[in-house]
DNA sequence: ACAGCCATGTAACTCGTTACATGATTAC
DNA sequence: GTAATCATGTAACGAGTTACATGGCTGT
């Protein structure tokens, strides 16, 4: 009874599956902290306007509680919350990735450019890519002491590695363009049949 | 002048720029073929839309012409659409790719789902994965003949060489992640210390 | 005769973003 | 005292989707 949520409301319901309890401050830092690589980084507002339609479904419960003087609310999964999001998973097609690569679609029209620009991108993508690939293993390193089979990091830290190898191929991938194209304008200048 | 087009347009403009002139019909399908990989696949609608408004930018020139009784318009980039391109691309930031991938993200909430059920979609996306790299092998061999260093598609087919890798990529992290559940699933019966 | 492709749009809607607003507590 | 972080939202907007509508031409 009803799938008709968008699929970032089950992301972010999926974030209370970890046996906490947390506020939709905390709960957008934890989408920033792993979402945010293979999903989204939902705005602040957004989240608590899922929450507020979460809330609704009765698919979390909200508690208000006061904290040195002003109101906090914590959200925490309800049972039905859960079953629901066990529908989701087990009824609902899984879907094709959606990729938006801005560094490919710039690649893409290279040839209205210029080269020196398309390199110099090349370059910033692969350092960002290790960069982020960084960011995954901090990540990772935190799941360590829960991530065997069973535990409560089991999954994430499935992800994680995975997660690792992609940044770790996207920045090859970007290195070995770079090698590419410069090795096509080293090897002759502007044009191709010059001895 | 002007860089606050959404990147979807400037992505259409480009399919533009391989020295044709197209319907919006046809450059939806060039969409289809070759940006929907590492982009987005534009609604039918969206196509005629961003059309209409890079006409009224003056970015590309809707020439209608009868054909066969009725009326079909084709469009072709102008030398200000090719100007606002490369401003485009060497001015404005070229921004980090948005990755929205459901397999990871219901593989990261895996413990709230019956473990057969995360393998089945593991296997699926796998073989998923090495269709969609059949289908760029498709691309990648229609670029055939005209994708040396300064010939027409010489970008498009580092891209779609960039491409063949990310998705074999992928179909073998898929089976990795399934080989792991698994190993984990015969080795020990649901407990950890049973020796 | 009918299905499927070619070709062109309009209308309604929703997801998600940015900008804005508020106020309290903590760290320097 | 002032900047950063915690905490919570509202309002306006835009990108992109689905559903709908139309009609001619092409192959069987």
């Amino acid at each position: 009874m009803s799938q008709e949520l968008p699929v970032t409301s089950y992301a972010l319901l999926g974030l209370l599956t970890f046996g906490d309890e947390l506020t939709a401050y905390e709960i957008k830092q934890r989408a920033d902290a792993t979402l945010r690589f293979y999903w989204v980084s939902p705005a602040t507002s957004q989240v608590y306007s899922e929450l507020a339609r979460l809330t609704e479904h009765a698919f979390v419960a909200a508690t208000t509680r006061p904290d040195d003087g002003r109101d906090v609310t914590t959200y925490a999964i309800t049972d039905e919350g859960r079953a629901a999001l066990r529908v989701w998973m087990e009824e609902t097609p899984t879907g094709f990735p959606v990729l938006k690569h801005p560094v490919l679609l710039r690649l893409l029209v290279g040839h209205v450019s210029d080269p020196a620009r398309i390199e110099e991108m090349l370059e910033e993508y692969a350092g960002e890519a290790r960069r982020a690939r960084d960011e995954l293993v901090g990540v990772r390193e935190s799941l360590r002491g829960a991530d065997s089979p069973g535990e409560a990091f089991h999954h994430p830290a499935l992800v994680a590695d995975w997660g690792l190898d992609y940044f770790a191929d996207e920045a090859r991938n970007a290195e070995r363009t770079l090698a590419r194209l410069r090795a096509e304008a080293g090897g002759s200048e502007g044009h191709e049949d010059r001895p």
